[in-house]
DNA sequence: TTGTAAGCGTTATCAG
DNA sequence: CTGATAACGCTTACAA
């Protein structure tokens, strides 16, 4: 077809009969243009059909408008409603979403945040994986703003969101309780992320407090068939626990589906459950499942806008870090409530 | 900190000692190079933190490596599965995604658009919603190439990736038949999407073709509280169904939890369910939900790689439509199989 | 308010 | 193989 498919303002200024500043002027916000002159360029850009090229704009303004996401396991409920929240606030704050999927390996991380420098992102969000020291730096070095979600990280650059797990999974250990629950169990992945060891061990130590053992058991990846297999182990046990405390709700459904359906046990009459994350499913009549909602809005809100703040603050000034809680959702897979 | 934070071409030639094109030709695929000179360039580029601009190098080849994701319900399923997918094998490709959320409002998808041609994308690939022809026109006379992933839309420019949704819906009326099924009905969401009205018409016309009437309900958005609803209102009728096929999984797993938990139905005893996607959840034991599997790494896969072909051949020659199908996979929620 | 001109960081072309 | 030079499309002083 036509070999420069693309408009650019220089036509449109010819249409117009206008300078191609002009142009330019009209469609930057705060810029001065007689109403005469933006009416005619508005209307040459409509007829010509011309868009303002971002590429060029971010060359030229050192903003490009772009934020890197950097999620692995996005079909998973969790992690695709954060995203959905994510890109929703994104755009609402005139910014645009880049997607990188570092499934493949964990190398990937720092893969990642290399093409969001390469696109001149203005900052990345990692929801998943941790990325090399180095990388960081790197990224901070060349202006890149970072925020880290549910890494509960010690490094100094990035803007850390994270849950108060270990804070919540104390909480439960009283509900248990008063359901009159005594042999406590914990179902974990082996992923061994800092949110997940931290339900752990919250749980464990709020146990211990009030004089109680925990039986933990850790298996596989962080999904579905890993609460089968944990529910295998747990469930089979001499004395079986009364009461078990998924890492995940995902853990939590796979686990409840083992116990009801391949052990006959009645949940909550002879097993109490409870997850976390509040995914969709655990609200389904299948499970009714206790759990703790990840708060995905308000995570959302928090990372967009400390992206909106000024850079240019004092360093010293700027917040590094904050933290949320996760509310306890009551449902019918604990008993009383 | 720094005013100038991102390293340029200019400056690792001055530190390597060699021309600013010595550099752009170490990072361009196929160049020449004298090994001497690489080394030297990689070295100070490794020094400096060099990463090559995409923005400006979108700029001159006009060809940005961008590829948009135009997507609405991301947090489902059967969507960020497709997501998935389709991110990665663009990675693989070398290509990079955009996502953009078009929850909001359905002239979101027109913006959607305009966003991809501002950020010069070399492609939109779009999973929900349908932009309006005059948008579509102007994406492909800009350049952008388009793909339409189960839009099944007859317009000419896009590049079309269906299923055969009746064809599917068809075989499941045989399907049905041999568990002994003869009160046939098709629960549906008011979407009235393309494809969701094709699962239904091809039902019906092959429960027609020997005899049997369909009862048709139709109700909400396509998610798993609609499915909560049908079930209410096609289980109080006066002949109840023995056989409901659900437009998408997610609406049969509501559907199921509400015939066993609500009305104490049997499944598949007393009533066989069907649905569509083979989302992870209709493996879960709770369902062992009989359906029909969306091929989604195929479905990603045909985009890629159309996406892949020269632009420049012959129009007439391209492709410009695939019709996948849709595998039904075996569980329990039919009785025999 | 407007136009002119410089520069952002690339890559392609073309001599050498 | 290498280096100078001209685009690419934009914004923004600066001067008119």
């Amino acid at each position: 077809m036509s070999q420069k498919p693309f408009v650019s303002a220089q036509e449109v200024a010819e249409r117009a009969g206008v300078s191609r500043s002009a142009v330019s002027r009209t469609f930057t916000p705060g810029a001065s243009v007689s109403p005469e002159t933006r009416r005619r360029v508005v209307e040459a850009a409509d007829a010509l059909g011309y868009h303002v090229n971002h590429l060029a704009r971010g060359l030229m303004l050192s903003e490009s408008g772009i934020v890197c996401l950097i999620v692995s396991d996005m079909g998973t409920p969790y992690r695709s409603s954060l995203i959905r929240a994510v890109t929703q606030q994104l755009q609402d704050a005139g910014k645009i979403a880049m997607l990188i999927n570092t499934d493949r390996s964990d190398g990937s991380v720092d893969l990642a945040l290399r093409q969001a420098i390469r696109y001149r992102a203005d900052a990345s969000i990692i929801l998943s994986g941790m990325p090399d020291k180095s990388i960081t730096q790197l990224c901070l070095k060349n202006g890149q703003r970072l925020v880290l979600i549910n890494r509960d990280d010690d490094q100094e650059g990035p803007f850390r969101i994270n849950l108060d797990d270990a804070a919540a999974a104390g909480r439960l250990v009283t509900a248990f309780l008063r359901a009159g629950c005594r042999r406590l169990a914990f179902a974990n992945s082996e992923a061994g992320t800092p949110s997940l060891m931290a339900r752990e061990h919250g749980f464990i130590a709020a146990a211990k407090a009030i004089g109680l053992e925990v039986v933990v058991e850790r298996y596989g990846p962080t999904g579905y068939e890993s609460g089968r297999v944990l529910a295998q182990r747990l469930l089979t046990q001499s004395e079986r626990p009364d009461a078990v405390f998924c890492a995940t709700d995902l853990i939590a459904c796979g686990f409840m589906d083992a116990a009801r359906h391949q052990f006959s046990i009645a949940i909550p009459g002879q097993l109490c459950v409870a997850g976390f994350d509040d995914i969709e499913q655990a609200a389904w009549s299948s499970y009714e499942l206790t759990t703790f909602a990840q708060p995905v809005e308000a995570i959302a809100r928090e990372a967009v806008t400390w992206l909106g703040k000024d850079g240019s603050d004092d360093p010293a000034e700027r917040i590094h870090s904050v933290r949320l809680n996760a509310d306890l959702v009551w449902r019918s897979s604990i008993r009383g409530g």
